[in-house]
DNA sequence: TATTGTTATACTCTATAACTATA
DNA sequence: TATAGTTATAGAGTATAACAATA
């Protein structure tokens, strides 16, 4: 039976998604850190609503990541002075530290894992891949392993 | 910050098992039950435990999985006459009937996933696809989604 | 009344360990 | 004693809904 490249994408993605938490995990984060951390970065003093909304995700699942994140001292929870209902989030010092960490370990990421390729062949497939990406309306820098799942047709398990 | 080919792979890969998974879900098959089916179907008479190998998943998994497969009537468990303790395990005619609409269903997912790209396109990307695949020993046609996760350091996201 | 964030709760998925029936 | 499959249980992850504070 023929594997085509839509089932090369899933295997080869979870495959990705698996060896990359494996590597932040060494650095004490668990894989939606990383992501919220970034987003946190490029955008500082954003709402935890904002990010539900950016993520699809349901607001309270940002109350426990952000808690998670606020623990570990990698970000800062700071009521908004204009709007004292909700926080601006921040990247501390640490959280910033952190991210430096997951940018070596993603890069020694994608070497280990597209090892079989040379240089432009890696740039032709992060070409056919990025024109995959943008037709089939994906966010670029937004994973959808955090999206609520439950709306949808078929899921797992009955 | 540039996306490497390792983040689109996670990204993409994500969308296509989410998109996969719905097909499937109007079909009445919940993802893992596609594999199962598949697996029993290449080599019938299997046992539960070989399966459990091969995913890489505990024996006590498979027996929830192919509960459900029974309960659909699209797999047979047969009390081995050879040694009583396992059963062998078999598709029925239901069940290849549901193997050739997740065929079909197939079909239309690569299709539309890979809207983007034109025929050589899609090969040169299935050819680069394989070959990174190999190259990190991943099994054909199994996909890394049933592996106990658990032992590892991280987990999810990018 | 509407909105931000929170808590309480429930449900799903999945692993671990103990158990049964064979061998 | 060892193996195939099963059951009981627990823990992680995540959604829903009710709630408090603020607007």
């Amino acid at each position: 039976m023929p594997r085509g490249a839509a089932f090369l994408l899933a295997q080869l993605g979870a495959h990705a998604a698996g060896r990359f938490g494996e590597r932040v995990g060494g650095l004490g984060l668990a894989p939606p850190d990383v992501g919220l951390l970034r987003m946190i970065a490029t955008d500082p003093g954003r709402s935890q609503r904002s990010l539900a909304a950016d993520l699809g995700v349901v607001p309270s699942r940002v109350v426990a990541l952000i808690d998670n994140l606020e623990r570990k001292g990698l970000v800062e929870r700071r009521r908004s002075t204009e709007d004292r209902r909700n926080y601006e989030l921040y990247v501390s010092e640490a959280g910033r530290a952190a991210l430096a960490g997951v940018r070596e370990v993603a890069a020694a990421h994608e070497d280990d894992l597209l090892a079989a390729l040379d240089g432009a062949e890696r740039a032709r497939l992060a070409e056919l891949l990025g024109r995959v990406a943008a037709q089939q309306g994906l966010t670029p820098g937004v994973h959808p392993g955090y999206r609520n799942l439950s709306k949808r047709a078929g899921r797992r398990e009955e």
